[in-house]
DNA sequence: TATTGTTATACTCTATAACTATA
DNA sequence: TATAGTTATAGAGTATAACAATA
């Protein structure tokens, strides 16, 4: 089976290969008490000074709206995000990250990016920036909404 | 946003393109009665003339051999593959693509490559073949399996 | 009338453990 | 004792529909 027809298969390739690195990204985030979805909330929150709008966190995530009301939930029970009025639109929450959020974040951000690193130990520094730049346009040639 | 941490994180990026890959495959396997996963069973079963073990298929797609089982199941009321007894070990069962299986892999396997080409359209033949052999690498990096 | 957030529901996927029959 | 397959179960991920509040 050298070349078989599966393994040439660029979404089998890339749902194998997610399924991979969201495993061992768990397996660090666990130690947080994250996972990667509420953790990818909890960047983009703490990137974002003013906050972000849940439908703006879905629209980035590539998720449903309602599945980020739980990921918002779940956050804000844990004391890492927390939901503020915004000053113009009274049905947008602005989810922004706590200074707990930040500092779990500064920690978790470590051992994702080691774990990470292990994960795409064969690459090279120049191949891992040319799979980044090549997945960045297959995300943003369909979806979109990353372009923001 | 421009140049946001998560953007660029090749965690994200995979799970996301993963996710639109997925998604779109299954929306035009729905129309041959298929997902994914079964479809992917599927191919490794025509294109294996003697079959393969659950175990073989559950290392090559990175699943539990449980998962396995269910997946074969569904191929099987279906009708298109059958487990056929090993003539070396009766413990092992080998799983073959029927005729209707190959016709169905025909195709479906055509639909999949045209909504698989849409969804990368933006990639050139020769940038797309060098997403696969990162991938490829990648994946065998560190499953290891998919040598065998 | 359209949009933001929310609740509810159902289905798929993933992860584990335990069991059987063979080896 | 180890391995192939199976059953069962629970948790996480995904997909929809419907609703209240607000624009």
């Amino acid at each position: 089976m050298e070349s078989g027809a599966l393994i040439d298969d660029v979404g089998f390739l890339l749902s194998r290969a997610s399924g991979l690195v969201v495993r061992a990204s768990n397996a660090v985030l666990a130690g947080h008490g994250l996972r990667v979805r509420p953790y990818s909330v909890l960047l983009l929150a703490c990137d974002a000074e003013e906050g972000l709008s849940q439908r703006e966190l879905a629209d980035v995530l590539g998720l449903d709206p309602s599945q980020v009301v739980l990921l918002v939930d779940e956050l804000t029970a844990a004391g890492l995000v927390e939901r503020r009025a915004s000053s113009t639109d009274r049905r947008t929450k602005l989810v922004t990250a706590t200074d707990a959020g930040r500092a779990a974040r500064e920690a978790a951000a470590r051992d994702v990016d080691r774990a990470l690193t292990g994960q795409l130990g064969d690459l090279s520094t120049a191949e891992r920036a040319q799979l980044q730049a090549l997945l960045t346009r297959l995300v943003l040639g369909r979806g979109g909404v990353l372009a923001g």
